[in-house]
DNA sequence: TTCCAGGCAATAC
DNA sequence: GTATTGCATGGA
């Protein structure tokens, strides 16, 4: 392929992939992710770009909607705001079981539990944002949830690839589907300009578009 | 009842 | 590097 071939591919993606964040933002609207606990409930943001207070608010959303529908998280974040453990210290503090306990709707409690008191010491111990290479060394947090975290804990313009992303950019022809993790995220990444904003609303706005076609 | 949901680590090849 | 498996609840 000539240099001139390669340069209008990226050219064809940058429009198509920016044509389709546009359809899909007038389509649904700002999606107000993330979202967190306020006053004892789950809420969105919208126009906002307000994070928690508490970043690792954000971790632990991450950790437990993996593989696990946000509803079942839902439930659990809120056991977690009603005991006083939506923080990193606290969470450390909490017997496993306990902890297993007031997680248990958002599924693998065990694994989940464990997980979350590994990244409550991880989040701890930083000093600044965390490299989504530090990130990935935490037991527990693999790419996507290191790319949620960067994206919406600290505002780094990440492309997260989840199912439905995959999806998505597979509906528009613009990957095949299985290509490795970091393939599609440097693709996108190299397509998009590097706004945070964009990257949140966007993923946000993929996994809506998403959920609404799984529904027909 | 089966299938899936905003994945990851361990293991085997 | 890719393929497979265990982890577990709640809703459709």
């Amino acid at each position: 392929m000539s240099f001139l071939n390669l340069e209008e591919k990226v050219g064809e993606l940058r429009g198509k992939l920016k044509k389709a964040y546009n359809e899909l933002l007038f389509k649904h609207g700002p999606q107000g992710w993330w979202p967190f606990v306020e006053d004892g409930e789950v809420i969105y943001h919208p126009n906002s770009y307000h994070f928690p207070k508490e970043k690792f608010e954000v971790f632990i959303g991450a950790i437990l909607t993996q593989n696990t529908s946000w509803k079942n998280v839902e439930k659990a974040l809120i056991n977690l705001y009603e005991e006083n453990l939506l923080n990193a210290e606290e969470i450390i503090k909490t017997p496993p079981q306990k902890l297993e306990d007031l997680i248990k709707s958002s599924g693998y409690y065990r694994v989940k539990a464990k997980k979350l008191k590994e990244a409550a010491n991880f989040y701890l111990s930083l000093k600044a944002p965390p490299s989504r290479q530090a990130l990935l060394s935490v037991w527990g947090i693999g790419k996507e949830t290191a790319d949620s975290i960067l994206l919406y804990a600290y505002n780094k313009p990440f492309f997260i690839v989840d199912t439905y992303a995959r999806r998505f950019l597979s509906s528009l022809n613009l990957i095949e589907g299985k290509e490795p993790y970091d393939r599609i995220r440097a693709l996108v990444e190299a397509s998009l300009e590097k706004d945070f904003r964009i990257y949140n609303e966007f993923h946000a706005l993929i996994v809506e578009e998403m959920k609404r076609r799984v529904k027909k």
